[in-house]
DNA sequence: CAAATCTCAGACTTACTGAGATCG
DNA sequence: CCGATCTCAGTACGTCTGAGATTT
């Protein structure tokens, strides 16, 4: 009882000087930094992962989207996948490299590139998946079903809610 | 009904070729990339605002820790606060210019220097306070009360785990 | 001598910018 | 001539590594 005392006495002691009562651990708690320090274990994990198959992030979310949204120019799949359109180049040219992609003129636009993606390319996809099934099973292991539900929920309102505000 | 019907067979289409249904957009749904984008535009947000009033996120972490925990060694600084051993010394360069902390050699072990908030330091922690409170709520708009708390609570379990398991 | 601490210099990665070349 | 597209070179930033100097 003693004890308690002081240590309310000690965290009610910088009040005078203004400002709301804080809870100890308020660097932890900040949604901003658990974000990114999940996000740096997290990419690290899937970074990690997808190099035990020579793979990239990138990679993945190129032939997604090449796979549910049909061919595309490379302006098109770089607002598809987040990636920027100069990086795109890069991008391409390992899936090119691996065969997983076509990279043809468009013949109706000479400027444009058609990027279209191969059998292997489809195949890679569906190994793709399954690695990123396991990565994301270790990543969320300590969640329910329910849990992980929820949390993809939150964080897709919030996205979207700060992509459409941009 | 037509339309649908149609985009269902596109959908189970590639599914003689192997592999579990997929919902179309996998990619979006992924915890990492939710986690990856939402944090990329938190940081921007956070280091935007915080840039505002003179501070880096940093400032910010070093300063609540030495508060809560009070003087340490630079060493303890860097493993309460997550900031490399080596680019500590440039963040206590940054608070001491501006008189935000005190950098003492250490009596008792000269290897060591002695970092201690300054009044101005605990001045100035408390205006990071208010500032970072309305970022989060900018951060979080979408979100209710008790959601925020569900996220909290979420994404510590996640971080916990995986500092543990590291 | 081995280990810890602070400091500095630089590697490495990634997001991002800008400019040139080609074409509509 | 303006604008879009692809490509390449380079900037800016943050994380992380390694080594030297000092002290225990």
């Amino acid at each position: 009882m003693g004890r308690m005392g002081a240590m309310i006495r000690d965290e009610v002691a910088d009040l005078p000087e203004g400002g709301a009562p804080r809870t100890p651990d308020r660097l932890r708690r900040r949604a901003s930094r658990l974000l990114s320090q999940l996000t740096a274990r997290s990419d690290r994990l899937i970074n990690d992962g997808l190099a035990q198959v020579d793979a990239r992030k990138w990679h993945y979310a190129v032939l997604a989207s090449l796979q549910e949204y049909g061919p595309g120019s490379q302006a098109e799949l770089s607002g598809r996948s987040g990636i920027y359109r100069s990086d795109m180049v890069g991008v391409l040219n390992e899936l090119a490299e691996r065969d997983l992609v076509e990279r043809s003129p468009d013949p109706a636009d000479r400027r444009r590139n058609v990027i279209t993606i191969s059998a292997r390319g489809r195949r890679h996809l569906r190994r793709l998946d399954t690695v990123l099934d396991d990565l994301h099973d270790e990543l969320l292991a300590p969640l329910s079903p329910v849990e992980r539900d929820q949390l993809v929920r939150l964080l897709t309102r919030l996205l979207d809610h700060h992509a459409r505000t941009s």
